[in-house]
RNA sequence: GGGGAAUUAGCUCAGUUGGCUAGAGCGUUUGGCUGGCAGCCAAGAGGUCAUCGGUUCGAGCCCGAUAUUCUCCA
């Protein structure tokens, strides 16, 4: 079976055992301050673990693709120099939320690897949760039993609960888990040893390729376990190693998960897979990362500076170093697997296939910036060295530097060092590294207190904010958050009018009343489903009822803009064409965001075109056309358009204007009619990725500011012009008239210095074999330089000195010919230097020239003389 | 969120304890030479050294703020 093929069986699989095949969700996540990526299959169903949100379905089955670059078992360095860790992987999972649990996962499991994949049965092992005195837990003898039916009892084993009992974190749900490992060794290595002594010992050709997780209790705060009603079944199966198996294989990466790519590599550098160690190593780490950054771009997630896009940027670039150091690679090379990929997984990942072209060209960007940062850092590198010829070892500090500053690997630093017979102080460059992360860690902390619950929480926050400005709210629970100094409280209320920022827009700003207490209320926000308002200030006593009122201004004037942002995105695909996707936005009460994919720069004509657009559409006082619940596949036959990477549920909020222009997936607040928003201006077009450009626009009272202050400034320039016919001709030829006056007094004024040299040359003396000039001029230093060095090309054997004065600030120049300086040991700074005394100032410069300032113009007399006196 | 850096000609970059009339290569313009393969020679144009403020007799260089970009850490 190819991996294709693969993964179809198992969702055939349990699609015929009456699961709900799901889409895989996204790979980032957003809303979420504990996690940036999704690391497990289970994350998109968190909430309905947690008792947060109903299950739609009681049975799930999908494969969900993840991401993980850190944690126990992942060190994203590691990835590539063995078999089997990777950064972007599937999982496959099977789910029953209250429905099945043990005996049908069990058999279903068995039953899938035997029959469908027809894995042999005497590979196979499973394991079995062992018990925990200190949690009084017993050995998951149930799950044994079942287990029995299929699997003689010498292949069941029991595991710690290190291995054998799963949690999601300190608290929640949590329960026994069995795992189904496999043994791929060769028949001679299983007679040697039997496979149930390596199982969970690490072994790369003994591993688990099955967890099914039985989500049975409640972990609690004091660290009590209590039954859950509803009992959960939460399994993963990993793809790619389930792919190893079935296709008889050793390492992951001989599947043809990853083949492909690696024999893609090998054609394009020469080089063939298993003929080195670390070309070898070098494939698998491109092709790795390769398909976790491009997940990650087609879910929305560009390679940045900070957070889940530095993130992507750190594996892209390790890609890229990897092929940079042992294939070679000079030009970029990374984009040029993506059709590989597209072809292999476009399939099950329409994302890839209908963004190929932005990710290609995002990663292409990517490299080529990164080569250059490559280049700087060797540059930096050789110059060190060229600084240093006899230290041997490159310094610790030095080398952190190329790293932290300029972003230079520090293997590179090493390969290069060693290269050149030289060493790297790497204890110094640990040091450095150590100094960053702690400066870092103490700027990050932030201390967030206990909640005090006032009432326990039954749902979610119901929204009101579609419909009202006002409600009487109730306090659910709240606490104290602080960090660097700063403190502010959040606040959960069991319904609420205030809207939480996503989707681009902000939150809402507004005010708690209660009898004689206010509190404000600074931002809204969402950490996951929870909708929290932030109080920088709250009463000692807190009192459970208010009346809560949003900032009705801020929140008209972002509807303005929210609604402008989906009637400019329609007027985009209209003018551009329907490759324009929104790669992200913000809206706020003063001006919209709008970034979308389009690769060009757009025209003067097609910015116009669009803002005709939108103001026509505005005139034209459409009505908001709401759905508050719609089943998403009705939604998307209205022709509203699902973001990748953005996660919904099955029922969407539906907002059109004009059904036939505009209509999309949205939860944001927007006008009741497009007149509100009274006139929309684009203010600024611009590129801010590989492909991904960005408006910023204004409306209302903001946008006609703008064209008044444009017409004004027009005005102003007109009536300086008196009013000409054509302005901009006026402007032209006052340009132009300009131009041929300068050029004019440039000559005149060439010309006059001519004069004034010659004047000055004709008071040349003769004092000691030396043409002495000794004069006093009314102009500023810039001049008297000039002039200094007109006068030394007319003048040979000069000793020149210059007094100048204007506005009462004096200076000095000095000029001494070359011959003089050599024949006579003269120095024009050290002379200047005493003669600046006479002005109350100091100076210095170059043996041949010098020039001082001072304060007293008065004493510039007596620097001639004392200068003649000099030559005497 | 915190740290480090960069910003000089159209492009790529030099510019060394502040003394600079700010340079180089490539590109560009003009002229001359040359029988071609990115030909050679000469001359020229092109810079408010990111912006604003400060220190100083004097700032591309030192200090502060701002903007933009790069980079590392969280």
């Amino acid at each position: 079976m190819n991996s294709i093929q693969i993964r179809q069986a198992f969702l055939d699989f349990f699609s015929s055992k009456q699961h709900f095949v799901a889409n895989s969700a996204p790979m980032v996540i957003k809303n979420d301050p504990t996690l940036m990526f999704t690391n497990a299959g289970m994350n998109q169903f968190k909430d309905i673990f947690l008792g947060n949100s109903p299950a739609n379905h009681l049975r799930i089955a999908n494969s969900q693709k993840c991401l993980r670059v850190s944690g126990k078992h992942n060190d994203l360095e590691e990835v590539g120099h063995d078999t089997y860790h990777h950064t972007m992987f599937e999982m496959l999972g099977n789910w029953s939320f209250g429905d099945y649990f043990k005996k049908e996962a069990i058999a279903w499991g068995w039953e899938l690897l035997t029959e469908v994949y027809g894995l042999e049965k005497n590979r196979l092992y499973v394991t079995v949760f062992g018990g925990d005195k200190a949690d009084g837990l017993e050995p998951d003898n149930e799950a044994y039993d079942y287990w029995k039916a299929f699997v003689s009892e010498d292949r069941i084993l029991y595991g710690s609960k290190k291995d054998n009992f799963w949690e999601m974190g300190e608290i929640g749900p949590c329960g026994p888990c069995s795992e189904i490992h496999i043994d791929l060794r060769d028949e001679d290595e299983r007679q040697a040893m039997p496979g149930k002594d390596l199982v969970n010992n690490d072994h790369p050709q003994v591993v688990e390729i099955w967890n099914l997780v039985f989500i049975q209790f409640n972990r609690m705060n004091n660290g009590e376990l209590k039954s859950l009603p509803a009992k959960h079944v939460d399994t993963g199966m990993g793809f790619e190693r389930l792919c190893m198996a079935l296709q008889g294989k050793k390492s992951n990466y001989d599947t043809d998960v990853f083949q492909p790519y690696i024999q893609k590599l090998a054609e394009m550098t020469g080089i063939s897979y298993g003929s080195g160690k670390m070309t070898d190593v070098a494939m698998r780490v491109v092709s790795d990362h390769l398909r976790a950054v491009a997940f990650a771009i087609a879910d929305g997630e560009l390679p940045s500076n900070n957070k889940a896009g530095y993130v992507i940027r750190r594996i892209l670039r390790r890609a890229i170093r990897y092929g940079y150091t042992f294939l070679e690679f000079r030009e970029p090379f990374v984009h040029k697997l993506l059709p590989v990929m597209v072809e292999n997984m476009g399939k099950a990942f329409p994302e890839l296939t209908a963004q190929q072209d932005l990710i290609s060209r995002v990663i292409a960007e990517e490299e080529t910036t990164f080569l250059r940062t490559l280049s700087v850092g060797i540059h930096k590198f050789d110059q060190y060295l060229a600084a240093h010829p006899e230290k041997k070892v490159v310094d610790g500090q030095f080398a952190f530097e190329l790293f932290d500053t300029y972003g230079f690997p520090i293997d590179l630093t090493r390969l290069m060092a060693r290269e050149q017979g030289w060493e790297v102080d790497m204890e110094g460059f640990a040091a450095g590294m150590e100094a960053q992360k702690t400066r870092s860690r103490a700027a990050g902390t932030i201390e967030t207190g206990d909640w005090v619950e006032l009432k326990p929480a039954t749902a979610e926050t119901l929204f009101l904010g579609y419909d009202q400005l006002e409600a009487e709210v109730e306090l659910i629970k709240y606490r104290r958050v602080s960090s660097k100094g700063k403190t502010y409280y959040q606040l959960v209320f069991d319904k609420t009018p205030f809207y939480a920022e996503s989707g681009g827009q902000v939150g809402d700003r507004g005010v708690l009343e209660s009898g004689d207490t206010k509190i404000h209320i600074s931002d809204t926000q969402k950490e996951n489903n929870l909708v929290v308002h932030i109080a920088e200030k709250i009463p000692q006593q807190m009192p459970s009822h208010f009346l809560a009122k949003v900032d009705g201004r801020k929140r008209q004037l972002t509807a303005n803009n929210h609604t402008a942002t989906h009637l400019l995105h329609a007027a985009l695909r209209e003018v551009l064409g329907h490759h324009v996707q929104q790669k992200g936005s913000l809206v706020n009460e003063e001006r919209l965001r709008f970034d979308f994919s389009h690769f060009s720069r757009m025209t003067q004509e097609e910015i116009e075109k669009v803002e005709q657009i939108v103001n026509a559409r505005i005139r034209e006082n459409i009505s908001q056309e709401e759905h508050r619940e719609m089943e998403m596949a009705e939604a998307q036959n209205m022709g509203a358009m699902a973001l990748f990477g953005e996660k919904y549920g099955d029922k969407v909020r539906v907002i059109s204007f004009d059904k036939k222009f505009s209509t999309e997936l949205c939860g944001g607040t927007h006008v009741h009619s497009t007149g509100q928003i009274g006139l929309f201006r684009i203010v600024s077009e611009g590129a801010i990725a590989a492909g991904i450009r960005r408006v910023e626009a204004i409306t209302g009272a903001d946008a006609e500011r703008f064209v008044n202050e444009k017409i004004k400034e027009l005005d102003a320039i007109r009536s300086l012009l008196r009013n000409p016919k054509d302005t901009v001709h006026a402007v032209e030829q006052l340009l132009e008239q300009n131009e041929s006056l300068r050029k004019k007094l440039d000559a005149a004024q060439k010309d006059q210095a001519g004069q004034l040299v010659e004047e000055m040359a004709a008071k040349t003396e003769k004092i000691g074999g030396v043409n002495f000039i000794g004069q006093l001029v009314e102009m500023d230093a810039k001049m008297a330089k000039d002039l200094a060095f007109a006068i030394k090309n007319k003048v040979d054997n000069l000793f020149l000195v210059l007094g100048h004065a204007i506005d009462g600030k004096p200076g000095i120049v000095v000029m001494i010919s070359e011959n003089l300086v050599k024949e006579r040991n003269l120095h024009a700074g050290n002379i200047v230097r005493n003669l600046a005394a006479h002005i109350q100032g100091g100076g210095g410069g170059q043996p041949f020239f010098a020039t001082a300032g001072g304060k007293n113009p008065a004493g510039l007399d007596k620097v001639i003389s004392e200068a003649r006196k000099l030559l005497v």
